[in-house]
DNA sequence: ATCATACATCAAAATATTTTGATATATCAA
DNA sequence: TTGATATATCAAAATATTTTGATGTATGAT
């Protein structure tokens, strides 16, 4: 059903949503709204430590929710505005096809 | 940020997306969106466990993401349009609002 | 070539989530 | 009242995620 009325696979939402489901990642996109940031960036503004940094870094770039660019030393990250179009796709098709039959299954 | 530009408190959106986080509660809540569900269509349809079944829906439940209805022995859920309206409209505030600006913090 | 900086990765420990099987509770029917 | 059904809850085990501190790698400056 939610596979047929939405881009997005079925098998991808779980990975992509869990990047929205800790407070630290969801600090971190906040960041990324105002625009490109690195590792450093956020180090500072949030006091989070770097390790643990690029550990959610690495669950939002392998969800496909981030992009990355390299600059010498630096790495910027930003949100990857295509998926977020996708994940909104999706939640919209829960929204739109969510039926208003009363019972589901006689 | 996020937190002024949409309904949803930003401390409520883990909770929220935790729900969408696991397989089978999108299972779950892929039969939800034909009607309302009790447990034992669930059981039918999936082959989860009954308590496995109870535990995912604890889960849904707790984030506010679903309703139930009780009916003599039986226990009716649905999906919560509402709060399906309030994760799209925060969705929709982050692809709405990501700037544009190169970098985020200079 | 050496050093400092920015970031990634790794293994271990800490913590959280999920599954399981057992038991509890509530409702209905006989 | 007894028994069956639907679901919830619980504690233990299994599993997964997150954090930490250490180490690795690449880049650029001296």
């Amino acid at each position: 059903m939610l596979k047929e009325i939405s881009k997005v696979k079925k098998e991808n939402i779980p990975k992509l949503m869990v990047s929205f489901s800790d407070p630290f990642r969801l600090e971190i996109i906040d960041l990324m709204m105002d625009g490109e940031v690195c590792v450093c960036d956020i180090m500072k503004l949030t006091k989070l430590s770097q390790s643990r940094i690029s550990y959610h870094i690495k669950i939002l770039k392998e969800a496909g929710l981030i992009s990355d660019r390299q600059e010498g030393k630096w790495v910027y990250y930003s949100l990857n505005k295509e998926s977020l179009f996708l994940i909104k796709e999706w939640i919209t098709s829960l929204t739109d096809y969510s039926s208003n039959r009363k019972r589901c299954c006689e």
